[in-house]
DNA sequence: CGAAGTTTTGAGGACCTTCAAAAGTTGTGG
DNA sequence: CCACAACTTTTGAAGGTCCTCAAAACTTCG
């Protein structure tokens, strides 16, 4: 993985929901970018701090959070390799949350100024980025009920078995098992809990044997008891690709969308 | 406000951030909206269902909420006239939360795959929108730190002043006072907590003399307390507009995020 | 092998929930 | 304009989930 850095593993995620021209393709790959590493338990970014690049994860582990006065903090996102961290702040002066490296992770930075020159040049590169931030807020909205809504149980298990699959969409899956990359009281932060509460969830978790953990490795014994207790349905971080309007499914912009219509469009 | 449905509003919502070329205003308005009214307490749009349509919000006030089988319900963001609600589905096959009405709304609604065309021919537009999805995204943020990290009383003030700014934005506040369009369990499903403890969580910042209430309308007594307990910083919702990279302001681009360089672009 | 960090355990307490009912408000129809 | 029904807000009391503090067991790493 030495050479030249390149935005190649990008590409071919954003491929994947849906096919660029060669033109969009070439654009990007001219970007220029900047391999950067980091260790271990370092800020990529500090919350409040200026924004001028954007990072493309090439490998390793983050997290962004927001902290406040009294030491406390929420984290709101994972991130895995490929994942475009921090397009949020591509548009945005002041950063509103931190990036810290859970493992050692090498990044592509971006200046913020070419991304935008980019986006306004290619339409379709635009639309791809636009959906890449639409994945992310949906899973914000996710992260929203797990914090607010599901009890520390229900949400620990939503939790892993959003790392499990997004994980697993990056081939760092074996079977039914992954490499948590986080502490317990990681885990704790993003779901609005105490470290020692995460440990009682998750004992309650291995009790019931729906997961069993060895050193880091994280296993999920029993999916489906999982996924049914955590109500986890994997479509919110839609896999599948943005829809695809040249070919509109049936049920495309059929009738109303419920009101009683009094106008029409020019 | 009758005759040909227009987003006239919208656009000047946009313009504020960024001025955009004749052509693409021009686009804009061409595009075939339906007004659609709604009385309140009505869903506009069930969660699970197909997403055909964008809504424009002219007027009202509406919420977008996902639930739990156990009928729990955790609302993750409200809006206000003018702004674009799910615009987050404009990508996606099925919506993964509700939108409902709290008072009586109307609607401008425009068909998906109109967005997407004028996103695909405009640049411009497209780079707006997604910049309008990056502040939602931004909100999200916050509430999940509301919801996660905030105590009820903190996370009430913060909510409620959230929707001060938001309301003033489109002057619909007088003075420090505005109607608030919700019930008090309302605000207990933005914040998770129970319509019990959210109505003491009031009590207390009444008691306070941080807020008053009199009948629907919501009054901040006390701006600068409240804004100290709730460390409530409005950059978070962005009310300035993206950066603009024509003219990088002076920091842009200088140096490394943070890390050690050891490469560099094409 | 020692030091630092992480996980686990226990006990007590705070915050928030649930249930239930009363008081107050809003909306509707006669 | 009043009466009634439905909803919303408020109050009280009991209980559960989750928190804090503290220390021990275990793991990781230099």
């Amino acid at each position: 993985m030495t050479g030249k850095p390149c935005l190649a593993r990008y590409l071919s995620r954003l491929e994947a929901r849906r096919p660029l021209s060669a033109a969009a393709r070439d654009k990007l790959m001219a970007l220029p970018v900047r391999r950067e590493e980091f260790a271990a338990h370092r800020h990529i970014i500090h919350e409040g701090e200026p924004t001028t690049r954007s990072c493309f994860l090439e490998s390793g582990f983050v997290s962004c959070s927001k902290g406040l006065r009294d030491g406390a903090r929420q984290i709101v996102s994972f991130h895995v390799p490929g994942d475009m961290v921090d397009l949020q702040s591509a548009l945005v002066m002041i950063s509103d949350h931190g990036v810290f490296t859970h493992t050692a992770s090498t990044v592509l930075s971006i200046a913020n100024a070419d991304i935008l020159e980019l986006v306004e040049t290619s339409p379709e590169i635009g639309r791809a980025l636009w959906f890449d931030t639409l994945v992310d807020a949906a899973i914000y909205r996710e992260w929203t009920l797990n914090v607010g809504r599901r009890s520390a149980v229900m949400g620990t298990a939503h939790l892993l078995l959003e790392l499990f699959y997004r994980f697993q969409a990056v081939g760092m899956t074996s079977g039914n098992s992954f490499e948590l990359p986080t502490t317990q009281a990681d885990l704790a932060d993003a779901l609005g809990l105490s470290a020692v509460h995460m440990n009682r969830s998750l004992q309650s978790l291995r009790g019931e044997r729906l997961i069993r953990t060895f050193q880091r490795t994280m296993t999920i014994e029993n999916m489906e008891a999982l996924v049914d207790l955590a109500e986890f349905d994997p479509v919110y971080m839609h896999p599948e690709g943005p829809r695809d309007h040249g070919r509109p499914p049936a049920w495309s912009d059929t009738g109303a969308i419920g009101g009683r219509s009094v106008g029409a469009g020019a």
